[in-house]
RNA sequence: CGGGGCGUGGCGCAGCCCGGUUAGCGCGCCUGCUUUGGGAGCAGGAAGUCGGAGGUUCGAAUCCUCUCGCCCCGACCA
């Protein structure tokens, strides 16, 4: 044990340093895989030990699990510091006034976790925490010689998400680092901006991940520009769209040409057509023996309670996130049917362009080309054929407001995109003045006057980190650590504990480690060596040194490199100087 | 929220359709002896409101109603 108190402790440098026997901790594996869990990392979690789930989306971090939260918050700590920004520790709990003032309280919805206490007054569990931030230094900053700085915390977070899923990879609660930069200019921000994306790629390159920082969109938080780092994994949740000329984005966000595929054609005359029934596209499709393509999607949508038409190809989606964001909208939501019916005067089904009238229309690149479609006909089953752009509806100017995928085309170089799939683990944004608006934050500048504070903020999931980690570090034994994150360095395995010689080498080693600053796992339980290898292998230290009968007639130890499989006896003597040296290699 | 599935000792499951002694099996756990280089053997043992409530019945894990929880697909979402 230390001589450091728990304060001292807790904060230290790379935090776990105490050394644990196995028979004294609680590391309750299983043998067989959880029925519940999907993904490799949330059975491999369950099954060493690492977690426990409590209620769906939360979960409890058990001592082994939690080891590996703290080195990857001390990496994340070290990498923050070391582009200077300052840790801070908000609360949990924040008064719903403050989500009003920047209308997060509604825009939010219902992943905003909402609580209230006795006295009936409202509250939010934080979710990411703009506004208490900025609260903050609205509170207390007030000159622009304050300016710039960054602000962050490591903290367990709050989402009441529609559907927790795959163990830590969604959680409800969950433990994420978030950081706040406050600037006098956009300058200023790019500066910091392109510091935290740089910090970021180190954390990730320590982790020993295989990842992508993309463009994003900006979704509920906000703000002009949006990366996000994804870790390669097919059981990710999000899509990226790719170009080999080095594009990339989600597929939320992504852009892209949708090939045309519309013959030249000279223009029919109109021509209504009875569809009894027929509300889909691929109804319409169907009944009228056309291609999708040759239809024109239209789509009523409510944008900040306003209502607002788009067009797109037949055989396309809109992506809404585009249309909120060339909409300047913060809420948008596929219109309720009474609003369709009031714009279009029919039915949900049958609404298209020709004849609308005083609602905002917005029209996709792809319905450019198109010619003689065919179109809602704003009238219960009734549809309409050859319509052209420009001839039977008019048309502003034609925008991007396209779902793009794999198959697409590159709007920067042309070539046809791929995709791949990947975990989210961190979202960087530059928000702007969004908060500082509405939050009436400023400082004075060197005029004396007041500005609102320019604004960054940088997010980074500790505990889908931990996941994302696993699923790119394991094989079909459990887990194998890198040495960066590993809940221990070392893991000594005493194949027969009761034989005096193998206990009194294992606990010398042990104690020799401990005092050589590495993280040593002790397996000292008295099970038999198969229970004990499959444990190793498992749990995934990387270093395994193993002391049995077998080794030590010849004065040798067995060193075994987890992730490799690399194996080499190891003389008892000097034995502690070379796995120091192994370790220290590591971790260089 | 729509669709699907599942709740039976700590874990994984059987039993339910077709109601009937003390509710089983594997793993794990406890005690003892033997064993110890890839999930040991023998003997003994502890542990289950069968998710909950109500109902049907002489009798319910099993049938009916309601309800809670969990998981999967979708919609949605830093």
């Amino acid at each position: 044990m230390s001589a450091a108190g728990p304060e001292e402790r807790r904060f230290s440098g790379t935090g776990t340093r105490e050394a644990m026997r196995w028979s004294k901790t609680l590391i309750p594996t299983h043998k067989e895989d959880p029925s519940h869990a999907e993904t490799t990392s949330h059975k491999l979690m369950l099954r060493a030990g690492l977690i426990r789930r409590l209620t769906s989306g939360v979960y409890n971090y058990l001592p082994l699990g939690w080891r590996v939260i703290r080195k990857v918050e001390a990496i994340v700590r070290e990498e923050m510091d070391r582009i200077g920004c300052q840790e801070l520790l908000m609360p949990v709990v924040s008064p719903a006034e403050l989500w009003q003032e920047t209308g997060r309280w509604d825009v939010y919805g219902k992943e905003l976790w909402r609580v209230h206490d006795r006295n009936g007054r409202q509250f939010a569990l934080g979710p990411t925490h703009e506004e208490v931030v900025t609260d903050i230094v609205r509170n207390e900053v007030r000159s622009y010689r304050q300016l710039p700085f960054t602000l962050y915390q490591i903290q367990t977070k709050f989402r009441d998400e529609i559907r927790p899923r795959f163990g830590v990879v969604r959680a409800r609660e969950f433990i994420m680092k978030d950081a706040y930069s406050f600037h006098r200019d956009e300058d200023s921000l790019n500066e910091t901006y392109k510091a935290m994306y740089d910090a970021y790629c180190r954390i990730f390159d320590r982790c020993d991940l295989s990842y992508r920082p993309v463009e994003a969109a900006t979704g509920a938080i906000g703000g002009s520009a949006s990366h996000e780092f994804m870790v390669l994994c097919d059981t990710g949740e999000s899509e990226v769209i790719v170009c080999e000329c080095g594009y990339a984005a989600t597929d939320e966000r992504a852009e892209g040409l949708i090939a045309d595929i519309m013959p030249v054609e000279d223009p029919l005359p109109i021509e209504p057509v009875d569809t009894p029934g027929m509300k889909t596209i691929e109804d319409v499709s169907e009944f009228l023996g056309v291609e999708p393509w040759r239809l024109i999607k239209t789509i009523v949508y409510v944008a900040d309670g306003e209502p607002v038409v788009a067009l797109i190809r037949g055989d396309r989606d809109i992506n809404e996130e585009k249309l909120a964001g060339l909409l300047g909208a913060s809420m948008i939501e596929a219109a309720p049917p009474a609003v369709v019916e009031k714009v279009t005067g029919a039915p949900v089904g049958f609404a298209g362009p020709v004849g609308l009238s005083g609602v905002r229309l917005m029209v996709d690149r792809s319905v450019e080309p198109l010619r003689n479609v065919v179109v809602g006909g704003n009238a219960v089953d009734v549809h309409i054929r050859n319509v052209n752009a420009g001839r039977d509806f008019s048309v502003d100017g034609y925008c991007d407001i396209a779902r793009i995928g794999k198959g697409d085309l590159c709007r920067k170089c042309g070539k046809t995109m791929d995709s791949f799939r990947g975990i989210e683990v961190s979202q960087v944004f530059k928000l702007g003045t969004k908060y500082s608006d509405s939050m009436k934050a400023t400082f004075l500048n060197e005029n004396g006057k007041a500005m609102p504070f320019v604004m960054g903020c940088y997010g980074l999931g500790i505990s889908r980190t931990m996941a994302a980690i696993i699923e790119q570090h394991s094989d079909e034994y459990g887990i194998t650590w890198p040495m960066s994150v590993a809940p221990f360095d070392v893991e000594i395995l005493a194949v027969k504990f009761r034989n005096e010689e193998v206990r009194e080498i294992s606990e010398r080693l042990y104690s020799d480690l401990k005092a050589a600053g590495i993280d040593v796992l002790l397996d000292d339980r008295h099970d038999s060596p198969g229970v004990k290898f499959k444990d190793a292998d498992l749990i995934g230290i990387p270093i395994r040194v193993t002391v049995g009968e077998r080794g030590l007639k010849s004065g040798a130890l067995e060193i075994r490199m987890r992730e490799t499989g690399e194996q080499r006896d190891l003389p008892i003597d000097g034995a502690v100087a070379e796995i120091t040296k192994i370790v220290e290699e590591a971790k260089a």
